[in-house]
DNA sequence: GAACCGATTTTGAACGATCAAATTCTGTGC
DNA sequence: GCACAGAATTTGATCGTTCAAAATCGGTTC
């Protein structure tokens, strides 16, 4: 295996100079057309390509992304976060952008590792998920000025003290409304809401479109809370129906918690109370329920236009006073029909 | 913000030379102990971090691995995949090793991926994800001596045309077969196997771990087959039980069609009849299904020993003639009580 | 005290690309 | 035919690190 051509084994080639040669990589344009494709032969012929390393030297840039793959489940489920990082991944690739992984624990950790790797000039930015109140990541960033886009809405006490960074996120307001009229349509006007403890951003959220979607309607329903729990969703549903039989249907704050509610309600013998769940997960499919699907690739896209510009190939800094720039992506509700009951 | 500052600027805070500065980072023991002190206070008061881009210039190596990030599960389900790069990112920064992700949609996609990454001197290695049969990917790995390990064995048809390659897997013949041995010990000595169709490497692994269970207990059992669907493996069990109640309990090759078969059994009225899925994914857990749990961490672990040896802080070229090296994680049976039922 | 050896440290060069400035073309106007 | 402007191309320097070889240091030996 013969070393790799560089440059100079192009140009010499081609018959030209280093220079040319980069310029026909990095700024066509400027070079002229028989110059240009007798490099561009030369390069197919010796099978060029550049090297990363050397480029990133001089020009100082990486053209590398950073992304903490969580663990576990930060706020955004797992296959929301997978199909994210995926299509982050396939994007950035079209923009001539990489994208690293790195590991934390905890937002201290997580400082440390994107301060060697943006100082180690491994990465030109980074993409923050799970963000949640008072996040201390998002202070360290902007003091440092690495550019940095978030999945997650800044969910800020409003002390204001701070300008605001820019994010992508989805909707999820925009789901349960457009869910609970799904139900307010078909089903009857007493429709419930699981959702979390109050709280939690997304949950609050996902709880305000319900709540927006019934004061339209000047309809009402009950609003049950519980922990992000299967089981404890089907407790507590058997219990609230039990009392108040009259729910028409059920829009839930998440999957787990919908198959909880539809599990108590065919307990029950009512099989086909619609109940919708969020985030469209595979087993939300296999049981027939509806669900709100997020589009996390288009919150990708997103993502990749904050921090690059809609048509960019690197990273822009943005200065603090510019606006705070965000991209809210609306849901999309799949409807079923349950399949045919257990009990 | 003040330029960061080089090798260069440490060796004069230091009053030694710059290649003294790269030993202490690089060789420390040939540096004298006062040397060494006084340049790791000086790197430490300068904030000194090296710049990754120079250095992998200069070394020729990235110490980067590239993985896939499969969009849809092909072979390895999504949370199995999820824990496995979250742990390989994890052990390969306490390695020092970086993990680039890149995307594809097909395998000759996902060869001119590599070879980019490769020849700009981006990775060192590669992780393999969803190994198949003939695959095309591995032949060319191989022929360009790139170094990879794969994340799943090599199903061969035994031509041993090709040299086997490095792989890590999980032993999914002990994990059934514990799981059957578990409810011969339990349940009652007919145990039914639920299973994908034959042909998938990793179905019929894992249904040899029954068999073979089965066999040593001289115990019989039916074996049923269908596609990874829960819905299907509902119908299909339910069918099977009603024709053949005397069975004892199932092993099932996955969660989904462990689910299937559960909510089958509670139909059927027999909530209590003992049913092990493959993977512990949350759904198991949430409806007390025992479940054989795969540890993705593990075989991340033993990926990076194939690539790196069992202590080393690079990537070794391993050659042809080499002992095919690979590691088999035998997964962990969670046993569970079902939940109360739901009809 | 000179010669010598191994351990430690320093110096010069190189990795492969792009930037900035200098140089050479090309075509136009008079 | 000559000066000139703009386009196209080339040249020299540089990014920050580590390799390879040369130089220096410290301690023994005779």
């Amino acid at each position: 295996m013969a070393k790799a051509p560089t440059v100079q084994d192009v140009a010499r080639a081609a018959g030209v100079s280093r220079q040319t040669v980069s310029n026909v990589l990095n700024a066509p344009d400027i070079v002229r057309e028989p110059t240009r494709e007798r490099v561009q032969a030369a390069i197919v012929e010796l099978g060029y390509r550049p090297h990363a390393a050397a480029r990133r030297l001089r020009t100082r840039r990486s053209s590398t992304i950073g992304v903490r793959l969580d663990p576990y489940a930060g706020g955004i489920s797992g296959v929301v976060l997978d199909r994210f990082v995926h299509a982050l991944t396939e994007r950035a690739g079209d923009r001539g952008m990489r994208v690293l992984l790195y590991a934390a624990r905890t937002p201290g950790e997580e400082i440390d590792r994107i301060g060697d790797l943006v100082d180690g000039g491994e990465i030109d930015a980074v993409v923050l998920t799970g963000t949640s109140h008072e996040d201390t990541r998002t202070a360290w960033l902007q003091d440092r000025a690495v550019p940095f886009v978030a999945f997650g809405r800044p969910w800020r006490s409003g002390d204001g003290a701070r300008p605001a960074h820019a994010w992508a996120d989805v909707d999820g307001a925009a789901g349960t409304r457009a869910a609970t009229r799904h139900l307010l349509g078909t089903a009857g006007s007493r429709i419930a809401f699981l959702g979390w403890p109050t709280g939690s951003g997304t949950g609050d959220d996902r709880a305000r479109g319900w709540l927006e979607a019934m004061a339209d309607a000047g309809a009402e329903g009950p609003r049950w809370h519980t922990e992000e729990s299967l089981g404890l969703a089907r407790e507590l549903t058997a219990a609230a129906l039990a009392e108040d039989p009259g729910v028409d249907g059920i829009v839930c704050v998440s999957d787990s918690l919908a198959i909880g509610a539809h599990l108590a309600a065919t307990g029950l013998g009512r099989p086909e109370l619609p109940v919708v769940g969020f985030d469209n997960t595979p087993a939300a499919e296999a049981l027939g329920l509806s669900s709100v699907e997020q589009l996390p690739e288009q919150v990708a896209a997103g993502v990749l236009d904050l921090l690059m510009g809609p048509t960019g190939s690197a990273v822009v800094h943005r200065s603090p006073q510019d606006d705070p720039a965000y991209v809210l992506v609306e849901p999309r509700l799949v409807v079923r029909a349950p399949a045919d009951p257990v009990g």
